[in-house]
DNA sequence: CAACCGATCACCT
DNA sequence: GGTGATCGGTTGC
């Protein structure tokens, strides 16, 4: 199924959050467990735009927590939230700026068995559209599916060809997108910076 | 060392 | 579409 995909350029994310957060959506998380391949196509993203940007962790400056975001581009930035969860970004922009997109949603691809194993779902029907979306629609929940977790993956570079999490290109066209307010923040939480499949049955919400 | 709080989720109506 | 649960990391004393 993504066999034919190939790794992301190190340019594709030395460029403005807003324009990579685009370019991303039909892009593949791949995530390699031994001989399984997991795969998800990404439907929905958020920029978040570097220090100035009040809604992004990069505005507390450079901290131990978000090092990794100053660092070069197309690395994983992994962190935990509500206690519970975590959430997955890749950076972009040149070392020293500190812009990154979260990855919000995909659309399961391959590895579904093991997705739903790990997101603890017993007796998923494959046909039905309703279990699917729950394996991966949602920045937690795709992180679950996907077994990404700060401690194994904060720091990864995804554009490595022998790395376990990679951000791929399997030239899968997309036509419509719609952006949005970014979901779950209080400060700048005007601007639309949520970028979306229009008719993806697999983003978080509409 | 203690208090605070969040880039969410699941379940309810 | 609204709301309560949840808990480790971060920050400030």
């Amino acid at each position: 199924m993504t066999r034919d995909a190939k790794l992301l350029r190190r340019a594709f994310f030395n460029r403005d959050p807003r324009i990579v957060a685009r370019d991303l959506l039909g892009k593949l998380i791949v995530r390699r467990e031994g001989r399984n391949q997991l795969a998800g196509r990404i439907v929905e993203v958020e920029a978040y735009l570097g220090a100035g940007d009040l809604a992004a962790h990069a505005a507390a400056g450079h901290t131990a927590r978000n090092s990794v975001l100053w660092g070069p581009p197309g690395h994983a930035y992994v962190y935990f939230i509500y206690g519970v969860h975590y959430c997955l970004n890749i950076s972009c922009l040149p070392a020293g700026a500190a812009g990154c997109i979260l990855i919000r949603a995909l659309e399961p691809i391959s590895g579904i068995a093991e997705m739903a194993k790990a997101r603890e779902m017993s007796d998923i029907d494959y046909a039905s559209m309703r279990d699917l979306r729950k394996l991966a629609s949602g920045p937690g929940k795709l992180c679950e599916a996907l077994g990404i977790t700060r401690p194994r993956d904060n720091g990864k570079d995804m554009l490595s060809p022998k790395g376990d999490l990679q951000a791929m290109n399997d030239g899968f066209h997309v036509d419509d997108v719609a952006v949005t307010p970014r979901i779950g923040i209080t400060k700048s939480a005007e601007m639309p910076l949520r970028y979306i499949i229009s008719n993806s049955p697999f983003v978080s919400r509409r």
